[in-house]
DNA sequence: TCTGGGGTCCTTTCACCC
DNA sequence: TCTGGGGTGAAAGGACCC
């Protein structure tokens, strides 16, 4: 297959990507912007230690079990990456700088950011703190045609914080978030509607979203390892090796197709807190007062987002990391901490894993709705509806008075026992 | 090398109803 | 009365994303 020349969107050299979509670049077809910080917490962290900038620096807990959660390109440049084991990255990086995250600090960064892109076309689609896709198909007439929008919104980002951002221009969703990827860190990309699948055909499959280690796997066992590769594999094999939804969807993206419109208000599903201990834990006492700690969090959290959910699901993952879920159904949706917690204890109880050493346990609502539907309200138990008072109320205290105003007694013993140590 | 915490989505299995 | 099958919802597990 004979692969064409791309205008302006040629491999960006590495190291300070820059303007790859100069003019001349048809951006006529392409009114989807993927919008991606680069090393974003980091970033906002060299805000504050200027004398930083240059070196490896990672984000990430100093201590414990944690993993990276963000590194300079400096860092990155020893093999250190997101995710990694903190112990590991350590060993590979000794010399760099690490620093604890302070997720407020990313948050109102975040924000702001976010509002840059509002001020460009209210279709904004956040898919994470750092990154968001933006359809500005109809602000062209306002500020110009997508390309002159990307450079706009990269300078009111690096004006206002200091920090860069990557942007990826393209006719989908699917090529813009590629084509941001491709032009890291400080760079934008324009892929033209007709240059897609000359984009697309050399990459590697794991650039294709849905495709990570375990399918990637799958994959180079049948040969296929770049994206053109896949394009020509029968739809019907690839859905019998990855499952039919799985096999269809990644068949029409390697040819490009990807029609998902950007969606400014995405309903949450679920919201769930886990937490991993420091230390194995086998006290099924230590285990309750956890799920009780972490269903406070998550009603509290359901409240001040307006849902009320069905399910209460636990995550329990043992020692070995082997990791079980057990869910229950209420009759009732509820935002009602001790409502979760007694159905979340009883799941733990049903387990089977009261002896085991966990190293992690999560509580989360599913099946959310809102909150302003009366139905639920009217059908609250006396004594449900005395807990939901009296939990909107320590709202109430917490909003006014801090966090730390208003705790269940049962969680104050673990906190006198913790300054005890 | 030893794996966080927040999520979404898909698949399989099973129970239940008609 | 017994059997089978389709539809549906719940539960569980797992891959994947940032």
């Amino acid at each position: 297959m004979a692969r064409k020349q791309i205008t302006g969107v040629g491999p960006t050299p590495r190291g300070g990507a820059g303007d790859s979509a100069g003019g001349g670049v048809d951006d006529d077809g392409c009114p989807i912007l993927h919008v991606d910080m680069d090393a974003f917490f980091a970033s906002v962290e060299l805000l504050e230690r200027p004398e930083l900038r240059g070196l490896p620096v990672i984000v990430g807990s100093p201590s414990g079990r944690g993993v990276v959660l963000s590194a300079t390109y400096e860092a990155r440049a020893y093999g250190v990456h997101s995710a990694m084991p903190m112990s590991r990255a350590r060993r590979v990086c000794p010399q760099a700088t690490i620093i604890p995250p302070s997720h407020g600090k990313y948050g109102e960064v975040s924000k702001g950011v976010m509002e840059i892109f509002h001020s460009v076309t209210p279709l904004v689609e956040p898919i994470a703190s750092d990154e968001a896709f933006l359809d500005v198909g109809g602000a062209r007439k306002r500020l110009g045609s997508p390309a002159t929008i990307a450079r706009l919104i990269r300078a009111q980002v690096r004006e206002r914080y200091g920090i860069t951002c990557s942007v990826g221009v393209a006719s989908s969703k699917f090529v813009a978030k590629l084509a941001s990827k491709q032009c890291k860190p400080d760079g934008l990309l324009v892929v033209p509607e007709a240059d897609v699948v000359a984009f697309l055909h050399p990459l590697p499959v794991s650039a294709l979203w849905g495709v990570g280690e375990r399918t990637e796997t799958a994959l180079t066992r049948l040969g296929i390892r770049t994206v053109g590769d896949l394009a020509r594999v029968p739809v019907p094999t690839l859905q019998r090796e990855l499952g039919p939804a799985a096999g269809g969807h990644l068949a029409a993206l390697a040819w490009g197709r990807d029609e998902r419109p950007v969606t400014a208000h995405v309903p949450d599903k679920s919201i769930g807190n886990e937490e991993t201990f420091s230390v194995d834990i086998d006290d099924p006492e230590v285990i309750r007062r956890e799920l009780l700690r972490l269903s406070e969090r998550v009603a509290s959290r359901m409240r001040k987002s307006g849902y009320v959910g069905r399910t209460v699901s636990v995550k329990l993952r043992r020692a070995d990391f082997s990791t079980i879920n057990r869910s229950k159904t209420l009759r009732e949706p509820t935002d009602v901490a001790q409502k979760i917690y007694s159905t979340a204890c009883a799941l733990f109880g049903a387990s089977g894993l009261e002896r085991v050493r966990l190293r992690l346990v999560g509580v989360r609502m599913e099946q959310l709705t809102p909150a302003d539907g009366a139905t639920h309200q009217l059908s609250l138990g006396e004594r449900e509806s005395g807990w939901r008072e009296a939990e909107r109320a320590m709202d109430k205290a917490i909003r006014r008075f801090g966090p730390d105003a208003v705790v269940p007694a049962s969680l104050v013993r673990g906190r006198l026992d913790e300054m005890d140590a």
